[in-house]
DNA sequence: ACCTGAACACCGTTCAAGT
DNA sequence: ACCTGAACACCGTTCAAGT
């Protein structure tokens, strides 16, 4: 069989989300696709690469389509969520993406979706990507916690419902915090607007 | 020769600093230590149990001795200058507490003493709770890029000192926003104290 | 209590060679 | 362009046995 970067990324999360990330080798991969493991170096140089190519693909099957003419705040607590989201639809998935991140891959667009966002509110360039990266790393810190103590709990037969609402609340309480800060700090002449 | 878990922990410490994480294994130890593998199962049930001791020595080392009467943010600006130092005193100190907060395991002094300041502002436990955890999540995050991006920078012959102060910058930047974040909500019977 | 020796079941990566 | 086959240099962990 013949593959492409795609395809392959297509059963990196397969395997992800059905064993978990310690068994999402080179080897584990190439086997499932009927592949010799070196056949996957004709697609990625290394495995840190094909690891941020499925991280990148996992963040942008969560991201929504542009909507325009919203509040600042608003766009930020959406795309907040929808990172969220797209981490928690998966199996370790926050913890493949803080991975993908210490490499220092990984595409830039959530950054760059949440810097657009404060900017947009007036602050300047440097001042809003400081702002962006604090949000990114709450939520990042955050759903990886929610998936660490969810995996711990779900040997027992603890009903996960109320769990999920909890952690839904505490997030929304920390984002809520972080966007106050920005809030205090806004130019007078962006709040009439 | 024998030796005791923290003559194990001790040795790790300085592997990861001079080689870095992906260095550090259970093999690497035990050979610099003149012991088969095997021994080092005789102190630590696995090498997420190790690391956890390493990390937590880490953490521990960049500890300061309680200083009481201080104003609430004072405290949580202390702390959380004091865990960011820790990290950056080894190689990917911050990527060893992230992999260990990962696995769920790792002592609980850090949180402990950052909800215990936000406390002392007159919050209830679980908005401290919530509010510290907030604080610790971008610590590690902003940490965590800062070592990724100085290792990624090392290679070029680039002077570190203005990053590093732009990092500080940055750092302190993203620390008071959340700040301000909780002190919007602060009980106004606690703001006269 | 602490360690050895040997084994088991794996890894990521390289590289010449095939089609 | 995409893959095979074989090798290299490693892993974490278990377990009987030694002192």
């Amino acid at each position: 069989m013949r593959y492409r970067r795609g395809d392959i990324v297509e059963r990196a999360l397969g395997i992800l989300d059905q064993h978990g990330l310690p068994d999402l080798s080179m080897r584990r991969i190439a086997t499932e696709l009927g592949l010799q493991p070196s056949a996957l170096y004709h697609h990625f140089a290394s495995k840190q690469e094909l690891l941020a190519a499925v991280a990148d693909e996992l963040l942008d099957r969560g991201a929504r389509a542009e909507r325009d003419q919203e509040e600042w705040d608003t766009s930020v607590i959406t795309l907040s969520h929808e990172l969220r989201d797209a981490m928690l639809a998966y199996r370790d998935g926050a913890e493949l993406v803080a991975t993908v991140q210490a490499f220092g891959l990984g595409g830039r667009t959530p950054v760059t979706r949440l810097t657009a966002a404060v900017e947009s509110a007036g602050f300047d360039a440097a001042f809003a990507r400081a702002a962006a990266m604090t949000v990114l790393h709450f939520v990042f810190g955050h759903v990886s916690d929610e998936q660490t103590h969810r995996q711990a709990n779900s040997a027992g037969a603890i009903d996960a419902d109320p769990l999920v609402r909890a952690d839904t609340a505490s997030f929304d309480l920390g984002l809520s915090l972080i966007l106050e800060g920005i809030r205090q700090r806004q130019p007078d002449s962006a709040k009439i607007d």
